[in-house]
RNA sequence: GCGGGAGUGGCGGAAUUGGCAGACGCGCUGGAUUUAGGAUCCAGUGGGAGACCGUGGGGGUUCAAGUCCCUUCUCCCGCACCA
């Protein structure tokens, strides 16, 4: 055995001998219960940044443990490989994005592998590959085949700078996520998946995602956006025509004033023809429509309407009110129409007092009366319905019900329920993606691609011109095609579809990923679906977390697959930042994981970035926190080094009976055994992990100390120390593992189990308490009575002192921990 | 504005069920070793001379509060005209 800690000569062995061996060869159908342990597969961009090793340590540990453990445990790792940077390298450098990706796909796995990190490699996806996309297009298919795709014609989010639509999540703060540029509104004829079919299944099932984070489970409640409401069909006075609203508060249907639609409302064209209105009323629509999404849905943005010449009949009261246009109803959402009740909504309130439009308060709060000339906002709260009717007197909650059925009996509206989420627009008009599998034939209109024609493939050879135009569209080899229903010609469908798609379903290939028969045999998806430990960026909360989940369900209803959630926990880790923000290259403040590795190890690397902080939270890079990793490596190092040398300790004999300082060693080992055990297995705090190694290793070092030691006690001591190592540190691990003599791997050992009676202390420290104030400590047996603690405790000089002249009160006793006396 | 999370030594962080605040690591101090430096090993390290005081601030419950309740401030994240 080496001296020196010699890091790249021992990963660089290893990860070959794994390798050779095959150690992380997962088969399904073994006796033991399986583990899918995953971490969110990366975006080929090149290089490994520091999110994915944390990403991935936390992955390996849970992995490895769980191995250990007894488990079949499958950990795959693949590519999210279809994307926009492939394409713009493509036209920046002229490197087509296939070899581009699968170059970068290249030096991620070198660099994944000199993590060691215990992938089953077997198993690897790639989404931007045809034998991948094949069955992500023939999922497409499927959900074409259930109407859950359909092509409509309707305003989309487009972004200028990448040249695409975007899907609704895509878009935050009005701006394209990816570059921040304010995206622009578009009509287009599109493709959606319809996961508002799945709204309300996917909200009911949130409850059971038990091993979520709350954090994201609100956020996809919130996204989902449930309300519950009615629809009330106002009458068009010119055109005799139902003009149906949503709203939440038909309780205050009584109160309205006015009725305003969206801009994009066909209604509007449709009453201001040929009228005075026309032109202003077209000019403002036009103005509204050229505002940047980020003003438009501001909340502060300044609310704006106008008259527009036409008045609606109120189905409660037939009264007669006007009928607006505004730039703060949204067409999307609802009926793209709204009631405007001033006293009782503040945004009407705002644009009543704005325009001058009439207030009528119909809900009295219990314990005042509302004036509206008094009125500087609107009442939102809880009260009873008054100038309402047969209604008045009624409290408003139940006002809400009543009135939703009054209006469905007289036929003019019903109870409804409302989503925010929006069908899933998955057209992308560029080219590294996977092609939505349908042409279009002028006799039979659009058809899907016959399964037996999949994959649709993306032409290689293409030119790249900076036009921000799918290259797809100049290649007529692609272009043209024959119709697969009357054999006439036909063209094929140019756009691509979201990656969000292919990631959609990746975990499923992952339990069959070389089947060409199909895009996964439901056997295996069944024995190792769900994923029971998910682990990523907690940026993918909606997009993908929720997109995932939508496909599960489908692809359960489709019969494909018996699971409907594909994470059964799901563990969102923190960002890693370096002076208190991101790292990133504008700020200069990246640190690269290959230099850390090439510099201390991987083991180092993996084993600083679990014990700065626990997972959840965001981690502060620190130099110098790495270099104390090292420096607890090269401490265990000489720990075992020193002990394989030492050869008089070898020689010894067993001790017949332990002295105080085995007994302590022993309680400290299978204290640190049950600690790490539960710190990797329960409570995924793997820093306090590390830090109860690094305990047992310095109480190894005390002990080295010691005039005499327990030869076989230090030989098991040594021992778990490394089995508890090596989901952390495994290159080390194994090192050592092997230095000690052992013939087969440490990762293959079983997973040490601590004894209990080993852990029962003899002796222990208590606390003598004056006032719930620490005054003075003690140790005592440990199998103390309550009644002989109370007695030698309160016998001590600092309670005498503390007791005289005073008069004591009660005295608490907590055996094993303290005596508190209270004393007056 | 709404929702969520977090504020603990010089720093990263521990304290799992209300029971010894500051585990572990960094940094710092001292000692041993060494020609010397580095490395290593050992010891110390919240503040205060001390009685004591200490978990963002204020109040409360309790024998006992970082932990529970009320209130307030600061920071971070998500959503934001969804009728």
């Amino acid at each position: 055995m080496q001296e020196r800690y010699n890091f790249s000569e021992i990963e660089a062995k290893w990860q070959k001998e794994w390798e050779q061996e095959d150690l992380y060869k997962v088969t399904e159908g073994d006796e033991k219960e399986k583990y899918y342990c995953l971490e969110m597969f990366p975006y080929p961009s090149g290089n490994l940044h520091m999110g994915h090793v944390r990403n991935y340590s936390i992955g390996d540990v849970l992995a490895r443990y769980k191995h250990m453990k007894g488990y079949n445990v499958l950990h795959p790792m693949g590519w999210d490989s279809f994307g926009l940077p492939a394409e713009n390298a493509a036209i920046k450098h002229g490197i087509p994005p296939a070899k581009w990706t699968l170059d970068n796909i290249e030096n991620m796995k070198k660099q994944l592998i000199s993590m060691g990190l215990s992938y089953d490699w077997g198993r690897e996806v790639a989404t931007c590959l045809p034998d991948y996309y094949k069955w992500t297009q023939w999922i497409f298919l499927q959900f074409y085949k259930h109407g859950l795709a359909y092509k409509k014609k309707s305003y989309v989010n487009w972004c200028p700078d990448c040249a695409t639509v975007l899907a609704n999540e895509q878009v935050v703060n009005g701006a394209c996520e990816r570059c921040d540029t304010p995206v622009e509104k578009k009509s287009l004829e599109q493709w959606f998946l319809r996961i508002t079919d799945y709204a309300q299944d996917l909200l009911d099932s949130i409850p059971d995602l038990k091993g979520w984070p709350d954090k994201v489970k609100i956020m996809q409640e919130n996204w989902i956006g449930r309300s519950e409401g009615a629809e009330i069909s106002f009458t068009v006075e010119k055109t005799g025509k139902k003009l149906p609203v949503y709203t939440t508060r038909p309780d205050t249907t009584f109160g309205v004033s006015y009725l305003v639609l969206a801009p994009e409302h066909p209604m509007v064209e449709e009453l201001i023809a040929g009228t005075e209105y026309e032109e202003p009323v077209r000019k403002f629509v036009r103005n509204v429509q050229q505002m940047s999404e980020i003003a438009r849905t501001s909340a502060e943005t300044e609310k704006e309407g106008m008259f527009i010449g036409s008045y609606v009949i109120n189905p409660l009261n037939q009264e007669k009110v006007p009928l607006w246009v505004a730039n703060y109803v949204l067409y999307e959402y609802g009926t793209g129409a709204v009631m405007g009740v001033p006293a009782h909504d503040e945004r009407d309130f705002m644009f009543a007092k704005k325009y001058d439009l009439p207030i009528r308060v119909v809900i009295q709060p219990k314990d005042q009366e509302l004036k509206v000339e008094e009125m500087t906002t609107a009442f939102v709260e809880d009260g009873v319905m008054v100038n309402s009717g047969k209604f008045d007197g009624l409290p408003n909650q139940e006002g809400i019900s009543a009135v939703a059925h009054y209006l469905e009996e007289i036929g003019a509206g019903n109870v409804k329920v409302n989503f925010r989420l929006r069908d899933w627009l998955i057209s992308r008009q560029r080219y590294w993606g996977a092609p939505i599998p349908i042409v279009y034939c002028d006799k039979c209109g659009a058809v899907p691609v016959p399964d037996e024609d999949l994959p649709v493939r993306l032409p290689l050879d293409v030119e790249f011109r900076p036009t921000g135009e799918s290259p797809l569209n100049n290649i007529p080899e692609f272009l043209n095609t024959t119709c697969p229903c009357c054999g006439g010609p036909a063209r094929r469908e140019t756009d691509t579809m979201d990656t969000f798609i292919c990631s959609s379903w990746y975990f499923l290939r992952y339990a069959d990923p070389k089947n060409a028969e199909e895009a996964f045999n439901k056997e295996k998806a069944n024995y190792w679906m769900n994923v029971d430990q998910y682990i990523g960026g907690v940026e993918h909360a909606i997009m993908h977390l929720l997109y995932a989940r939508f496909f599960m369900k489908a692809l359960n209803d489709f019969g494909l697959v018996d699971v409907r959630e594909p994470f059964q926990r799901l563990l969102t880790q923190g960002m890693v930042l370096k002076d208190g923000t991101k790292m990133s290259k504008s700020k200069g403040n990246v640190v690269s994981p290959e230099e850390i590795i090439n510099k201390y190890g991987a083991d180092t690397a993996r084993l600083f970035i679990l014990f700065a902080a626990p997972p959840e939270r965001d981690l502060e890079w620190s130099d110098q926190g790495v270099e104390g990793c090292y420096r607890f490596l090269n401490r265990v190092w000489r720990l075992v080094y020193n002990y394989v040398k030492d050869e008089n300790i070898k020689k010894a004999e067993a001790k017949a009976e332990l002295t105080k300082d085995d007994k302590d060693l022993r309680r400290l080992l299978h204290g640190s055994i049950k600690k790490v055990s539960e710190d990797i297995g329960e409570r995924f705090t793997f820093n306090t992990g590390v830090s109860a190694i690094m305990e047992l290793v310095n109480g190894l070092y005390h002990y080295r100390d010691k005039a005499e030691q327990d030869p076989a006690l230090l030989k098991d001591a040594i021992d778990s120390l490394l089995i508890l190592l090596a989901p952390f540190a495994p290159h080390i691990s194994e090192e050592l593992w092997h230095a000690l003599g052992h013939q087969t791997s440490v990762h293959t050992q079983a997973w040490p189990e601590y004894d209990e009676e080993a852990l029962v202390a003899e002796e222990v420290e208590v606390v003598l308490q004056i006032n719930g104030k620490v005054r003075d400590r003690l140790k005592v047996a440990a199998n103390l009575s309550r009644e002989e603690l109370e007695k030698t405790v309160l016998a001590m000089e600092k309670a005498q002192q503390n007791m005289q002249g005073k008069q004591v009160v009660k005295v608490i006793t907590v055996p094993g921990k303290l005596v508190n006396i209270v004393v007056k």
